[in-house]
DNA sequence: ATGAAAGCGCTAACAG
DNA sequence: CTGTTAGCGCTTTCAT
């Protein structure tokens, strides 16, 4: 009775002529051997004799047979698969980001779940749905997370590594550029190319990388004893962006340096100050990105902007979050990766401080200049 | 005995001092019903009296419950989760597939499981995985499957689409863009622009969509009696189609329209012919590409290119895809969604069949100058 | 080295 | 409407 019990059920649930996946046990009775042995077979460090493996392999590729990943996560309670939230792939940092996350992570033999929140949305609806899932891990990219639900994936155990963003909360890693440093960089560049009129294009407010990079930026300038910039926002969208550019260069004194919180407003920018106001960016207008995308290096853009390494980003959390997961929990709170400011046309050059770097134009402040 | 086996186990799991995910089980006792109860009071359509169902919400918030949807899909036989296989995401045409298709698929609570294999390379390795996942469907971006595995596929009964490639298999439904009637188009357009000397810019031979467009734009040439395509190989990188264009500007006579298999090769292209050789783009020389991606209508390169609607590919592919899960498999075989040629500055301009639409500029074939 | 047996957390008949 | 019961496909003792 009980096949065709099991039948019914599934003729319910496929309406089609569907072979059912085959299971261990099926594998089994076909080799002649127990379910167990079928199991140990496709466990890494089981003893089987090499006739029984012989058997169970010669039967389980007849038969077509996969492990049931589910099932055996049910019993093992892991998972191998880890969650990455992420504001959306159309920012090419983020798609870069996601994309040497997922490279790095099936390279660990981890699958990743995606879940595309948007930008400035907490990740907590989300979480619910990953927690039910007992991912093994979480990689928030460019999200936040309120500290209520960061405190629950610690009790739940499961590790949070957050990229390109930090959090107060303990127990929340997380892996950064050097927002504050980078930032401070394109103030003494800027300053260093004698420029006066400085303005700050924010992400959102709301992202602790967008408030890092204006800290850095305003910190020096004032440090510098320069006029604090003017701070408008461009919501990291090249629409908004792109609006408030404008209304920066139709106003009757136009900044000379806009500092923007990611490279894809900088080139909104850069659209607008060219296109629109027919300016040669870079001689009377300077403008400086945030993450060195791809496309900044592009000829039609040439943006000079502070490097983000996308690779060491990901290798670090990519560490932290395997480690977290075999119970090596060592290295929780921020992580800092240092990057430079990789100098093309974008903005006026000063007089010293540049140097090859692997192809690349870098500023480095000169010991002289130095102030902190 | 049992409680503390369990825990043993668990502990030589999860090293740490973690309280594990608590169980519908416990929920139960917690509130004085059968574990059932809880069960239903989480499934959707089941009936449950007002009484049990808030004794269970209240014992089941305070635990902190949350069903185990990895248990659940074990019995169920479907895991809400649809495999994703993209060539990587630093193609903006990709990232935002990806993006719209996780925003479609979530909507419809479906869970997105990425896979980022590399561009030319079967998707067999990654599928193999996807199988033992037992994930709910598979969708394929940009990205091939051996036949074979196709077919095995469709005899697990793991409905797959493939989005922007097609194949011949049958039970293997495929959404694309009209790229052989674009191609088309951009022939026509480039002749009514009376170009002469035709390049085709391949992206890969083993990619179905490069093949297609490059029937369409060198049959279109053939009907109209000019002198067919030179083609070059760009690999769909900048890298190999910097160089190839390189070459074909070095040469004595130049060609004097280059047709890209997509836009981000038409950008590369218009890099080396702006930068490298001082040409007009649009003027001395026109490239047109295809997909319509974001940058393409940015100023630095106001790229005339065929588009490809992500949104309408998108929508498509899940609706298939939601049909197949629910057993309803009337949608197998190649869907075909139109796009438009949106022309901006890169190619020069045809004295007739312009149109303003949406917005956009975009080319229709007049009349009398229609061939098939 | 191998099989039997006991679950992992949940859903779905089936009675009541 | 609710509890009981029987598994989903697998891993892991525990004897043998």
């Amino acid at each position: 009775m009980k096949p065709f019990a099991i039948d019914d059920i599934f003729e319910k649930r496929r309406p089609r002529e569907f072979r059912r996946p085959v299971t261990g046990h099926e594998v089994a009775r076909s080799a002649g051997v127990s379910q167990s042995a079928v199991s140990r077979v496709f466990t890494p460090g089981a003893s089987v004799s090499v006739q029984t493996r012989a058997k169970v392999l010669a039967a389980a590729t007849k038969l077509g047979y996969r492990p049931n990943l589910i099932a055996s996560s049910l019993i093992t309670g892991r998972s191998r698969i880890v969650g990455v939230v992420v504001p959306g792939l159309r920012n090419p940092f983020y798609a870069a980001l996601v994309d040497a996350l997922s490279e790095a992570l099936s390279g660990r033999d981890y699958r990743v779940m995606l879940f595309t929140a948007w930008h400035g949305t907490s990740a907590d609806p989300i979480l619910d749905e990953i927690l039910r899932y007992r991912l093994d891990a979480l990689i928030l990219v460019s999200a936040e997370l309120s500290s209520r639900l960061a405190e629950e994936c610690g009790e739940v155990g499961l590790p949070v590594v957050m990229v390109n963003r930090k959090t107060d909360s303990e127990a929340v890693s997380s892996v950064t550029g050097d927002n504050r440093a980078g930032a401070a960089c394109i103030g003494s560049f800027l300053l260093a190319g004698s420029h006066r009129r400085f303005v700050f294009m924010a992400g959102l407010d709301s992202s602790s990388t967008s408030r890092d990079r204006e800290a850095g930026f305003r910190e020096r300038l004032l440090q510098a004893g320069a006029v604090p910039p003017l701070k408008v926002h461009g919501s990291y969208t090249v629409e908004v962006a792109s609006r408030a550019t404008r209304e920066l260069l139709k106003a009757r004194t136009r900044p000379d340096a806009i500092f923007c919180a990611n490279d894809q407003m900088a080139m909104a920018a850069m659209d607008v100050a060219r296109s629109e106001f027919g300016l040669d960016v870079g001689r009377e207008l300077s403008i400086v990105g945030f993450d060195d995308t791809q496309l900044a290096a592009s000829p039609a853009y040439r943006l000079t902007t502070f490097s983000q390494p996308v690779e060491k980003m990901v290798d670090n959390a990519v560490a932290i979050l395997v480690d977290a997961c075999n119970g090596r929990d060592l290295s929780t709170g921020p992580h800092i990766v240092g990057g430079r400011l990789v100098v093309r046309d974008s903005a006026r050059l000063p007089p010293r401080g540049l140097s090859q770097v692997g192809g690349r134009t870098v500023w480095t402040q000169s010991a002289k200049q130095s102030i902190d």
